[in-house]
DNA sequence: CCCCTTTATACTCACTTTGAGCATATAAGG
DNA sequence: CCTTATATGCTCAAAGTGAGTATAAAGGGG
């Protein structure tokens, strides 16, 4: 731009949109969450190991196309249902990625560029042959953000060792005594050391940690110099990874929807029409992969006006037959729309 | 897409790319926001009323270059330095609009497309000159969002009655009772209405609202049938609009402050290296339009070691000398980050 | 200098929320 | 009739929250 600044006019952005050199294509990226047998799950459509990319999953994904859909979700939801058949009830918008040399570096065209657009969706679970798509636990591609039981042993056997080496390690550029204390406390406040709490909320941050430690095979295939070890396949590897930024979405993903559970009540929609409370609990346990204080779930979901009684009662695996709810829609026209604000519980015993 | 969905490769997104119909230009836009003199400003581009675009202010915006720069905020920061000078400290990205016929209709060549991205960036306060950009009372634009001295009366006197003939108004194609009692709800929550509690943090919903009931001139701009009176001058003017969709990414740069400012410190990023703990308030209070109560502010504050003391006294207008502090930095290594969680003060006796 | 206004700051108090645990109830299966 | 599950009701202490009282320290006008 010359001087637009002082008068960004219809002219010069129509100029601008003609010059090919700021062209982009527009990729539309759905992290797809459900929750089944009490596990999270992501849709993905795997690859063949022979395809040359590693056999790595990748998140549904499809171009934007501005003259066939009116808006950004408008298209994402169409061509998710032509492509697995799946109607999305919540659909909310990510982030919107545009590094050069991150998702991009293998899917270029030269002299083009693509900027992803993340999208969170959730739905109920269902068996419905899905056209080559999958349901993955998300767990397998963050075994670090399972805590449900207990400290994944992954977090002080592998990881930390590995991240106080990078901590350890001179970085270049910058005084070494400071640059040193900004990656120790980064490690410290994203995976608890040093009596620091675990945050379920941080899953991106510690994702992007792990990133720039070169410890991910994401960062190899990048061409991060830190990582280029990972290629001899020696080093041990952290989770599954995936195609282009596809695991760093989906750690948006897992970021916003354990922030949200707590301040809206969208767990219900992953939630059967009736449910037992001990099945809320579960579903909500997957996500945040921790447990949580059963006594005190039901407490805060019975107060709190998220639910009423069906009368039913559920014969289910176990003790006691439990009493099925449903969702109370009403209280999204009650209150400011409340969500599942917990603590985990410290001990195991009541969960 | 033909049936890209079971195996989204290389190619076709390759592929996609070079077909011209879905190339678009990203539009950079950036709410700017600063508080001097215990209002909240944005930083505006104002337009001569004669050059066509009906004197609106825009908000300042560039395209993205994906040679130039590596990642879309990098590309933001590059040119908001050049335009104006302004060094920005935090950055966050906001959104990514792509609505047709909304912000784009009057920008955009034929055949070409721009999805704009909405960032908040927030800066201390300063008098430099701005080449013709200037800082602006951002309660112009929303006047019904300023509570700081009571309930403003275009509420009760402008918003809801015309709210209430849009309720009654038959809507198109469904079930009227149905539709009516959606509106009913959407407008209780919004503006709270019978009893419903002021939520300073649906402001975004409330400019969505207003918009979707054809009460803004953008929407009267952009074609909406139901705001075509708009044009006969005679209408009750909600606020001041802005260009495109410029007035919307301000109200969600509004609503994601807001919110953020209760979890996370940001509200030091406008505040000088010492302040009293009056300067902060009247800060945060600026931001959220909302009057808080004074010694319970306090008593967070330092309870949360946000601010430590500098033993300096401030000589200000007014009583007694209040004492200087400054932002503790460390917190954010201690604890995973607070903010600043207040209720707003019922009684006006103690803010 | 005294009084009034203004802001600063310490402290109290009732009430609610939260984290944790105890106790009992009701099923299934041997 | 045990044991093992889960369900569900209830208590209790600690912490947090909303609101207010009381006192301190400045300036300005008589």
């Amino acid at each position: 731009m010359e001087k637009a600044p002082a008068k960004p006019s219809v002219q010069s952005a129509a100029e601008a949109a003609m010059r090919s050199d700021k062209a982009v294509v527009i990729g539309l990226n759905a992290a797809i969450v459900t929750v089944s047998d009490y596990g999270p799950k992501i849709l993905v459509v795997p690859h063949d190991e022979a395809d040359g990319t590693g056999g790595w999953d990748a998140l549904p994904f499809g171009p934007f196309n501005p003259l066939e859909h009116r808006t950004l979700e408008i298209g994402l939801r169409s061509w998710v249902q032509e492509q697995t058949q799946l109607e999305l009830g919540y659909v909310e918008q990510l982030y919107t990625f545009g590094d050069r040399g991150r998702h991009s570096l293998e899917i270029e065209a030269p002299g083009e560029h693509v900027v992803s657009v993340g999208y969170l969706a959730l739905t109920r679970s269902h068996d419905e042959t899905l056209k080559g798509a999958a349901w993955r636990d998300w767990y397998q591609h963050f075994p670090w953000e399972d805590w449900r039981e207990g400290k994944p042993p992954i977090i002080d056997q592998v990881i930390v060792p590995l991240l106080r080496e990078w901590v350890a390690k001179q970085s270049e550029a910058s005084p070494p005594e400071l640059a040193r204390g900004k990656r120790r406390d980064r490690m410290r406040l994203c995976f608890g050391v040093d009596g620091v709490a675990w945050d379920d909320e941080k899953a991106l941050e510690r994702y992007e940690l792990l990133y720039s430690a070169g410890l991910l095979l994401e960062a190899a295939r990048d061409g991060r110099p830190n990582a280029q070890h990972l290629f001899q396949g020696k080093a041990p590897q952290l989770g599954r990874p995936m195609q282009f930024d596809h695991r760093r979405i989906l750690a948006t993903a897992m970021s916003r929807l354990r922030a949200k559970i707590k301040y809206r009540p969208v767990a219900f929609e992953l939630m059967p029409p009736a449910f037992t409370l001990y099945e809320l609990q579960k579903t909500v346990e997957a996500l945040l992969g921790l447990h949580v204080h059963k006594q005190n779930f039901r407490r805060l979901v019975e107060n709190a006006g998220l639910v009423e009684r069906t009368g039913r009662m559920s014969t289910r695996t176990g003790g006691r037959p439990a009493e099925q709810f449903r969702f109370r829609r009403e209280v999204l026209n009650e209150r400011p729309a409340p969500g599942l604000k917990l603590a985990p519980s410290r001990s195991r015993a009541n969960s």
